[in-house]
DNA sequence: CATGAATGAGGATTCATTCAT
DNA sequence: AATGAATGAATCCTCATTCAT
């Protein structure tokens, strides 16, 4: 009588490539990505509630079947959107070698590329807004995440450590906190593009804006780390 | 707070018709106000899609009938819910005399009363999420918010003018920029507050931590602005 | 995402027939009866997991959705049908005046009581056998079901201990002892009326084997108890 | 429904021809045997209806594809295990040397044994019922064990005409009616175990119940047949 | 205005069974 | 003999909405 919890869960996708070909039957790991691509469009696009596993099959080559085989609920298969989305993101520390750049310019660059990752991910943000209406339920068990994300503060920490060091930087604001004045100001533009331009009348998109808004937060968070 | 004698009430000619009726009558306007601060929750709780007409219902004194007799649908509940949700706003303007304040002050307390209130009303911000997971569907739509909001930018820009006009503001931004930022880094913290807390393990809503960032956030936007 | 259990299935039949009439719409008491005679036909016919839902509903005047109304979850109507039947039992007590028939007389009339039973309502032999499968779940919880069989001990005791009393039922035997050798000669050759009917090579239907073995068992009883 | 299966059931040349194989190799039989015995404990626990094929499979060491591959389907599966639970039975007349004892003490160690039996194997009770449910669709078609059910039939009839013969045993019962009143005493502890136990508070499968119950029935078989 | 009953169209999940390898 | 992947047809259950009274 209870639902049993899929033991597909654990499954990853580690199957490998079968030869070349027309995906045919037997390849796990090709429709179990094809699965979460739809997914995450879906789930982007309509939240946990409202997007629809008939929907997500329907636009995919497997059938809904496969998704309840591979992924054991609606709710494992957004779990699984969710870990993918978070995974995806190509980290700011693998793009910046700071070593060989100044603070001021290192943290120049963080911020330009956390602001053109979420430009240019407005589904990812949606979902994390998505994740946000449900309380966290998920992230929260994400554990492979965490590592990713500590190594980013890390990063932070290093450049403000060596633009407090250079005297560019004040001494009183952690890692953490420079994180936040950079999310927010990044994530809002895309995540609230809806509300706030309804209200103030604005089209958020607009890449002649964004472009300005671009170099205004890069101002705005140097401004804020200046000593 | 039962209300269920009212007998009297309905006696003012204003709302039913018939005038034998045994049946204990309630008058509209108040089961109207209470479906919808029952609704305003479940919509911000779930999610447009994830909140359920027979819990809002269950939740009121009154019957889903009546939900349907106010609003004519879920869709149009939710409408009301986020028309309500905006018109509640305790606008800033409404709270600060700017005409007797220093603009470094005034901007100070700009941002301070919009900390403030996006940090004791998180139902709101999570309702403004749903919208714009919905892609702001209906806020559009509610054209007695624009009024307001544009009030809120004028006051903004006053503010920003007195600045400017005393050389303490920089004159390269303007009025919905600065708003932009406000808002970014009001809204972030508690909107954010759970995949920001899982990822970076803190707690955003521990008060120390919340003290801190007001200051934090007055003194960004201020830098900002500094001429 | 849970299943919240289904507020309905508290509401007893109650609400009374409305005039005379063809069961147009609202009679939420005569749907209740109708769905449970339908589903204690299919429980007893093909188990708890054999049951089908769109089967009871198909069967019935009332959908699908109205099972769910009334009964919040096929188990919900499975417990339904289990209380129903178990009280629907014409007890014994109600169709005897023990006081006035002499102890042997009266166990005589308990055994036919209870063989006259059971060969006429072999689908309660089949629920009951399928409760046994299941362990007993639900059965132990129909608290008012509870009393009326601790009734039905008094009364063999009482005849009991009127035949212990004057000389004619052995001593050393109690009323849950007789009602469980009553019951197995009674109830088997119902509940195993198929295996081993084929097993034997005999069918326990037939009318003249039933009419020898009714005799055979109140005589068995009777040797029993005699003292 | 249908059989199709039945080509791979013929081939019982089973071990296992080639030696040589990377892949363990569990021999046909024994792979088929634990299938039936995790089967028995399932349909046993569940019914025909409850039991998943999947869940056999899980708990089995082969796989899924086995069971069709031994067994053709759900339902050829079922049949195995009825048969071969049948077929398990230890008779009675192999464990009784019936010419050297008299009839009273033969039918008492019959008595004994059988109440034993069906004591020590709820399972078995279980799987009995679940086929009276489905109104022993299968058990008419397992010729193999009515040959061992008449053996049984004869032991009986002999020990009561030796019984009848000597004057012990009443003329007027034949040996079909003393095992119905067998089995159904022995029977019915075990199978109504739940039912009963609820109704009557009372715990069916207590040692000290048990031990006196088997006396008690012993007593009641004896002075049933009694001349 | 109010309420219990009702409904059609989904919506998530599960099942026995089969196939390519 | 064995396995992971796949499937179509159910199967249980839910939702927003409406109706009779």
């Amino acid at each position: 009588m209870a639902a049993k919890d899929a033991s597909a869960e654990s499954r990853k996708g580690q199957t490998g490539r079968r030869s070349a070909g027309k995906t045919t039957r037997g390849d796990g790991a090709r429709s179990r990505e094809e699965i979460l691509a739809v997914a995450t469009d879906e789930f982007a696009e309509r939240g946990l509630a409202g997007a629809r596993v008939d929907d997500i099959a329907e636009r995919t080559r497997t059938s809904k079947r496969m998704i309840y085989y591979h992924f054991g609920s609606k709710e494992g298969l957004y779990k699984a959107v969710l870990e993918r989305v978070y995974s995806q993101i190509r980290s700011v520390e693998t793009q910046l070698d700071i070593n060989n750049i100044p603070p001021i310019e290192a943290m120049r660059r963080i911020v330009e590329l956390t602001f053109d990752y979420d430009e240019s991910h407005p589904q990812f943000i949606r979902l994390v807004n998505v994740e946000n209406v449900n309380r966290g339920q998920f992230v929260g068990k994400l554990v492979s995440i965490r590592k990713r994300y500590s190594n980013i503060i890390q990063l932070m920490q290093t450049v403000l450590d060596k633009g407090i060091a250079n005297g560019q930087f004040r001494a009183d604001v952690n890692a953490i906190d420079v994180r936040l004045v950079i999310g927010a100001l990044c994530f809002f533009r895309v995540s609230n593009r809806y509300t706030f331009g309804a209200l103030f009348d604005i089209d958020l998109a607009d890449p002649q804006i964004r472009t300005r808004h671009r170099q205004m937060i890069v101002d705005a968070v140097l401004r804020f780390l200046r000593a």
